[in-house]
DNA sequence: ATGCAACCTGTAGTCACTACAGGATCAAGC
DNA sequence: GCTTGATCCTGTAGTGACTACAGGTTGCAT
């Protein structure tokens, strides 16, 4: 059993965080000493280490719930977590995409930008595009 | 002279959104009418576009905010405008390079999974990496 | 006995909107 | 003049996923 600094330690989500998993019902209520503190199972911690894997990897809290669920379920567990995987790495391509387009957007910006000038030629693009 | 709905429509920053820069202080409160409803001249409505292409860029409001000051004093305003830009394209190239080893590590999660197994490869790498 | 780190609850703040609820006003057609 | 429907108003609460206190209690080592 672990308390909730070594259940944070070892899993790489924050107190706080942990705390706030509580309260949203994302993890179960962990036990408690008699004096009222948290202490978590190495199940629990590994299941901390989980979330905080999916989150790492840019899943919504409400996807790391759905992937849970089907970690229990062996029957076409795999085709669903497949697409789940699938359909958020097609947001992540398309995050890339756009910033892709920022990022040209921005070094053309900035290139044209040269100190001294009367008017900032950036800031004239931005005023008048 | 335009209703908010037309200076929305011209900027193309949401009717709420208008509402909300000037509940926070981004824009100057409009003229109204003796009904009280909002009324915008073009030079307010070039304003809202400059936020919109600031923003649509992915600058903070707090950077549109700093980039509309500059814009009125010349002194120096372009290297710092500059400046400006710069740090924000580096923040944008950080998030691709994130963005691009979540994008990889997905590849390899979903690559990996194959329907029908009675354990999932996606699934049992969240579990226990 | 004392000090201090770690824990507790509860609330409010972050960012940039977005979404109502519940009502007032305006312009156009009949 | 009346109705209809679009547009407008204020004010508040919700979003996602935390983060940051304030103000207090507990545990452990010295």
């Amino acid at each position: 059993m672990f308390a909730i600094g070594e259940a944070s330690q070892q899993s790489g989500v924050a107190v706080e965080t942990i705390r706030y998993y509580e309260r949203e019902g994302i993890i179960a209520k962990p036990a408690r000493s008699k004096a009222g503190r948290r202490f978590y199972t190495s199940a629990e911690v590994s299941e901390l280490a989980f979330i905080k894997r999916c989150r790492d990897l840019g899943f919504s809290l409400a996807d790391v719930q759905a992937l849970r669920s089907l970690s229990g379920n062996t029957e076409s567990a795999c085709s669903e977590a497949a697409e789940l995987g699938q359909r958020h790495l097609s947001d992540v391509r398309a995050k890339i995409a756009d910033l892709r387009k920022i990022e040209a957007a921005l070094e053309e910006l900035v290139a044209s930008c040269e100190a001294g000038r009367a008017k900032c030629p950036m800031l004239e693009n931005l005023l008048t595009a």
